[in-house]
DNA sequence: TATGAATGAGTCTTCATTCAT
DNA sequence: GATGAATGAAGACTCATTCAT
């Protein structure tokens, strides 16, 4: 069957970068095979290079249209939470359907193992997908600071130590996810997460720094 | 130079698992070339299949040798600790070393690419590394709480959470490490969690949980 | 131009197989390059890959191809005959051809070459072509002597003699046939040997055996 | 150890030869490794190369030391018999033991696969052993003719077609010699060998050719 | 002399890319 | 536009040969 609208079109591009994003993430950029990709999109090889020019332009594309998914509204909904803490409490509500259903984690995977292949692909993650990640966080810890909701030595470095629970279970989630003994309940986590926050980041009378 | 003694080929193998440590680092494990393997421990092709069978069975040596470091220093180190809060300091005064001066980082690194390649190596990684840190972290906060130190609701899922900003600062240092806008001053981060993990979990009168 | 329908295809695989015969006579299984045989059919190493799976697979191919050819109609021809002494006639008249038109020879001198590689092969070789053509022979012996028509007293060893003067010829062919002091006449050759089989396995009533 | 004498040297080349012998017939030319072949004498691969200057070499030292054995004996034993037919008998004798207990068979097998890549040793292995060989058969069976003995329409193709289950059995007994089901009585074949020609060779007054 | 560590040319095999159909 | 047959560059691995010890 012939793609010859443009909306044809458009659903054949997906379905080759959804493939790509599969064979990319289970055999990394070396290993996976374009035949793979192609198969794995009901295309055939030579189709494939309709698309996308080459094995690197694919994996660019890829990136580009995956990597920044729904963050804008992330970003927008914790901007205006009314309290820091509330903020939190949404990042922690947020974070578990972020590592399971969506193309992150695979796709941080992929980037991780390239890293030294692509480094501008690494670069424009880090400043698109988790600087921008950190940056919320701290704007968040800022508010609240100056709210005198939160105490907060540094937000910058906070914010960092914020992320790593999240970025741990998302590696977690590549690597073990399928595995039995690899599950863990991220909502739990998160929670316990938020609250953990709390207790250490909510301004208190009786004890100094 | 030729290798004739056993301690002579010991650094010779030495040499090569290093060198197989960079290039697979750098390009991960399928990219990797034997040849240049070899060439970066200053020895020829052949020579490198004296030492090992396959690339395969070079990539699992690696694994072998370098995956569990000084993983009992630490473990003693922190088990033999007087209270839990020192222990978590010391924590947080070895984690930058192991990121930044052991090839922990880059072997973890590594292994996230090919994870799917060598499940098997994943889950040696997890368990004789990642979980077993998770568990000392673990037992020094029962200890704690069993001492009255600290108060703590899920002990396992809480070391889950501590060990979280290692792995990212783990990433985060492979990716980014050389970059000069991508360094991080660990000893504060750590310090930093440090102090927040007290403000979270040692035990307060003032405040239910 | 392209293979595209499955007889054109099989032709293929034919030129393929036809040159694979040829290389691995020329140099034996280990010494031929794969390259030279794809070349030989005109064709890229790489095409020769979409044909065969590897070089044992197009060996093993080749074997089973060439292998048993016209030995059924043989069988047939011979089995039809009504006195045995005109079917060692027959035997006679096709011997030549068998040697100087078939590829059997050439098969036969690789098998030779390889036999403690592939003895499934030589095995397969035994069974289906050599043990195969002394039962045939065998058994015009026995039905000759059913019919009062020959005295053979060992039909099994008797055949093995009979086939002794083919093996050495094919052999001959193979090494010598196209050097100017190696050929033979085998229409004569092998004429003579069936005058040879009449004085000596036809019943005589004047000599004892 | 090291060999100082010249005794000891030849009989450090004799045990590189024979352990030659075996890996050549085992493997082939092309396949045989010379570590192996180094091995089985008990002799490093460095010593081999002080006898032999490449595989070459080794391979042309095995066909010129082992190609010409006892035939010389054999040529006047049999040259020496009063008559034609016990000469054949004695050939008889004289073929099971050359076959199951000389290395002809082995360096036949060897020269039949190397005949390409060295057809200077197939045509030395020609002229030096199987047309002599057969040049002796044929000047009994014309000795014969000169006696009034036999009968003889062609001795060059008579000599070639006694010359048939040599070859025959020399072959079998390298592919299939250490097979269970592979196992024939040369004792008896030669012997019914004999028994034939007489038939088939002896002067007849009553029957014309 | 004897050894076996070291080398690199050579070969099988894979797979990104091209292009005839 | 779509296909998959064809290509050949590239990389893992082997092994004859060399040479330091």
């Amino acid at each position: 069957m012939r793609a010859r609208t443009d909306e044809a079109k458009d659903l054949r591009r997906q379905a080759l970068l959804d493939a790509a994003l599969d064979e990319f993430a289970e055999r990394g950029f070396a290993a996976a095979r374009m035949e793979d990709i192609a198969r794995r999109a009901d295309l055939s090889k030579g189709t494939l290079y309709l698309y996308f020019e080459s094995k690197e332009d694919l994996f660019k594309a890829l990136v580009d249209t995956k990597a920044a998914p729904r963050l804008d509204e992330i970003e927008a909904l914790v901007t205006e939470m009314p309290s820091a803490l509330e903020a939190l409490a949404t990042f922690a509500q947020l974070a578990p359907m972020l590592i399971q259903r969506s193309p992150v984690p695979r796709l941080a995977k992929i980037i991780i193992g390239e890293s030294n292949q692509f480094p501008e692909i690494a670069d424009f993650y880090r400043r698109n997908f988790i600087e921008r990640g950190m940056g919320v966080i701290r704007s968040v810890l800022e508010q609240g600071v100056e709210r005198g909701e939160l105490e907060v030595e540094d937000p910058a470095l906070t914010a960092r130590l914020i992320m790593g629970p999240m970025v741990l279970s998302a590696v977690w989630h590549v690597l073990y996810g399928d595995k039995p003994d690899g599950r863990v309940d991220l909502e739990k986590l998160f929670a316990l997460h938020a609250r953990y926050l709390r207790r250490a980041l909510v301004k208190r009378e009786d004890e100094p720094t």
